[in-house]
RNA sequence: GGCCACGUGGCGGAGUGGUUACGCAGCGGACUGCAAAUCCGUGCACGCCGGUUCGAUUCCGGCCGUGGCCUCCA
């Protein structure tokens, strides 16, 4: 099988050639720990985690490192602290331990390595000190500042000429820069602030710039050069064509990672995703309605490069088609399993999620076309081994049901007795009296299914 | 304003220079005391205008619409 990914640097597909196939190297930017994670943050996350198990799936799982950092060091953390009068340390531990279940809960592996900004401050100043050095960088004010024409072919990744750059600054240019475009790497700490011994010779203790993290800890953990950065697509610029200078101008590297991968924006019932319009979600709150599970595939049925309109009526949708699957594995827990072909090939087209579903869709229906026994077991257990790559279908199907978050809690032994009762009424033929029943049981959030085999329950959801 | 994406049937969503996507819903049927669940079958499409081509939803150009980014900021 040939893996096929998408690159924004070249803007093409190409098949993928890891540096070492021992270690496949990726990295992709992590959350800000600020507050909880909202259901635009969960797609990289999914994503990428995708392409986790594929490359583990590939290359071995020993044989994949995958790198999340945690930005604990950031202006927006510096104000929730002191709004909500907690230590900064306090609050990025108590986000992170939030972010960390939520995307747990969304089945997501947890990567091999999650750096905090914080406990590479030092790897950060060495990158500084070198881009100081060979010219890439000067101080300004006790700031250090990278300068952008410095770098001839900056601009790749978002294909912006520098010239019109230039010609489009809008914003105020704070008066030390030598150039408009130029970005901070280490800036001076506001009493109160997080602060560090600088680089570059400043004696005013400062913090990093924003960029300068992924470099250093990308550098840190995967090397100078590595297979595959990701992130959401609004970080190409300036954040990830920021990362390119830093990291190539500090390694004189032609290039830092050979792949390039951007996840489409999410927007939700049609419009953006902002507080004012009320229709911002978190992870955490989502959870409360729905498994996990069911948003993991919500995201998977679009491809990772589409905008995604994020809706109820999606997740329903998914929901159904979980439902779906599970019954037909039924309680078949075995792991033997292989994932189909045809589905790994879907994945390995640049992660086409939506056909590699088809292909499980496809898998379902020849199931059904085959009597129950060792032929039907097999396929069952491709099915589940297939989605089980892509983080689906891990649990057995009564744990599954049982997840449902907000189900009606039923006294189990009244249901049971119920239907032995309206058993006996249709087997007296009094049709009046068992819909009755039907009806109180419904009423308290009982589905019933009849079958030759008799009579089973669920709850309503 | 500049740069970059996207626009497929009722809805979601792949893909392709000439052939079935697929799913959900709908409709018809089987099953059922009647339903539900399940199973079988089934209709519906490629934003607009030009161009290239024997032929375009698929390539090229323009337009319209939607979204993202435009530097310390999420």
């Amino acid at each position: 099988m040939e893996l096929k990914l998408y690159d924004t640097l070249t803007r093409e597909k190409r098949v993928f050639v890891p540096i070492d196939p021992a270690r496949v190297r990726m990295y992709v930017c992590g959350p800000t720990v600020y507050d909880f994670a909202h259901i635009g943050n969960a797609r990289p996350v999914i994503v990428f985690d995708v392409l986790f198990r594929l490359l583990r799936h590939i290359y071995g799982a020993d044989h994949v490192a995958y790198v999340r950092n945690i930005t604990d060091v950031d202006d927006k953390i510096n104000a929730r602290a002191a709004e909500r009068g907690v230590s900064i340390r306090d609050l990025t531990e108590e986000t992170y331990k939030y972010f960390k279940e939520d995307v747990a809960a969304l089945g997501c592996l947890p990567p091999t390595v999650e750096p905090r900004a914080t406990e590479h401050i030092e790897q950060m100043k060495v990158l500084i000190d070198r881009l100081v050095a060979n010219g890439h960088a000067y101080v300004a004010e006790d700031n250090v500042l990278f300068n952008v024409p410095s770098m001839p072919d900056y601009g790749q990744l978002s294909k912006r000429p520098l010239d019109e750059m230039i010609a489009g600054a809008r914003v105020e240019v704070a008066p030390y820069k030598k150039d408009a475009q130029d970005f901070i790497l280490w800036k001076p700490s506001k009493p109160g602030e997080p602060a560090w011994a600088s680089p570059a010779g400043i004696k005013r203790p400062g913090r990093p710039g924003w960029h300068i993290e992924c470099s250093a800890m990308a550098w840190k953990h995967l090397g100078e050069t590595f297979d595959i950065h990701g992130g959401g697509i609004d970080l190409v610029f300036p954040h990830h064509e920021n990362e390119i200078a830093q990291s190539r101008c500090s390694f004189s590297t032609d290039v830092m990672a050979n792949y390039w991968m951007h996840n489409g924006f999410l927007q939700v019932e049609g419009e953006k995703m902002s507080k004012s319009l009320g229709n911002f979600m978190t992870i955490h709150e989502l959870l409360k309605d729905w498994p996990g599970e069911v948003v993991r595939l919500n995201m998977l049925r679009t491809h990772y490069r589409q905008p995604i309109d994020w809706t109820v009526k999606g997740l329903e949708e998914s929901s159904k088609i979980l439902d779906g699957w599970y019954d037909i594995i039924g309680d078949e827990t075995s792991s033997s399993g292989r994932p189909d072909a045809d589905f790994v090939d879907a994945l390995c087209d640049d992660l086409n999620t939506p056909n590699a579903l088809t292909q499980l869709h496809r898998v379902a229906g020849e199931i059904r076309g085959l009597k129950s026994g060792p032929a039907q077991i097999e396929l069952k257990r491709t099915l589940r081994a297939s989605g089980m790559l892509v983080g689906l279908m891990a649990q057995s199907r009564r744990k599954f049901m049982q997840g449902y978050p907000r189900r009606t809690v039923v006294d189990e032994a009244k249901v049971t007795s119920l239907i032995e009762a309206r058993k006996q009424a249709r087997a007296a033929k009094d049709f009046k009296e068992s819909d009755r029943i039907r009806d109180e049981l419904a009423a308290m959030g009982v589905v019933l299914k009849d079958s030759k085999d008799g009579t089973t329950w669920e709850v309503a959801r």
